[in-house]
DNA sequence: GTCTATATTGCGATAGAC
DNA sequence: GTCTATCGCAATATAGAC
């Protein structure tokens, strides 16, 4: 069965979108690689903003939810929760291949339109991880000076730089391929092993 | 004195690229912000791509010369090594408070014009990395099972992504001001700690 | 819901006076 | 080296037929 124009629209978009930004591709572009006409992204989007608005929200919406599962595993102990959120976010990546692009492209520039968006999803993140590190500092688990909100992006940076530049190292290193999981489970030790208590003079 | 029209140019454009990216601004809009008439982008860069270029060069190509002085230190350990590099990393984009956006650009959208510039940059600095990080672990100081390449992109992603996303985060945890150095102290230190062999069952 | 045709605006580049 | 004026083109959006 063929697709209706508007998931065509999206999908095509996402990509594009995701290579170019928003400036960077012109609606007839969209139409003509989505193969549907042009006229058809203002009737069912209100133009390419509202498009491009339509896709951002796909990519991110459903992220919160995710997340949200882990936040509240008050069973599992802070470092495991940051290894469940490793895991999810390898996960997420993997769903949806171009959020990292995504993602990126609204840092770099970002949008009035998916302001919100955009800073909803990276709230979630940076609270996440905060207060589970705060956790895990209280309870003796983690270094007791740690500066909470620098662990925070350090964790975010080594977690998400990978994806954001994936497709730009294995250039150099063709090696790279499918091995998100790998990069994940490492990455993620070496910081749990770098903040962690164990071998601190207290 | 008055500086003149190039660079004039090339110091706004500088701005206004790296918040808009390359298509998101006009040489209108680049004129305008300089004082200057639109006609001499063409005239003294031969067009808006050219001014780009100019821009982007700027920024990156002092940049090769600062790593190569860590590179050859070979008095310093591996660890040493890595934390002059991030004390330069800091350095270096104090002195230029846009590069990371421009070299975020750049990975998010990828420019013909400068993919030699931006490349450069990139393989550079995962060589340097790359190489060191094996080095300390033929000498023992890190671990044995460490996978290289992934280690080098979560350093890299720990030091690189503060400065990408230092404005975004601001907005959330407005006590971030100017502590690049603190941060980066402490996430050389995550990280290190986190590759360290010590405390390792050989 | 989809198409063609077009209105309108803004773009990048340049010719030519100064 | 700088300015004005303008050319040619591509952009988004929409009116109206089907």
């Amino acid at each position: 069965m063929e697709k209706d124009t508007e998931t065509k629209l999206i999908e095509t978009a996402m990509v594009l979108f995701a290579q170019k930004g928003f400036a960077g591709v012109s609606i007839r572009e969209l139409a003509q690689a989505a193969n549907v006409n042009s006229a058809l992204i203002s009737y069912h989007f209100g133009g390419k903003e509202g498009l491009y608005r339509a896709v951002m929200e796909e990519q991110f919406s459903p992220i919160g939810q995710l997340l949200k599962k882990y936040e509240n595993m008050v069973q599992l102990s802070p470092r495991e929760r940051l290894e469940q959120y490793a895991k999810t976010i390898v996960m997420i990546h993997q769903q949806r291949p171009f959020l990292a692009q995504c993602f990126h492209i609204e840092l770099a520039n970002p949008s009035e339109c998916c302001e919100s968006v955009i800073k909803k999803y990276i709230s979630q993140m940076f609270q996440f991880i905060h207060d589970t590190l705060a956790e895990g500092v209280a309870r003796g688990d983690f270094k007791l000076n740690l500066k909470l909100e620098y662990a925070t992006i350090s964790l975010a940076g080594i977690m998400n730089f990978f994806f954001i530049t994936k497709s730009i190292f294995q250039q150099f290193q063709p090696c790279f391929e499918q091995f998100d999981e790998e990069y994940a489970t490492q990455a993620i030790d070496i910081f749990l092993n770098g903040i962690s208590r164990r071998g601190e003079h207290e």
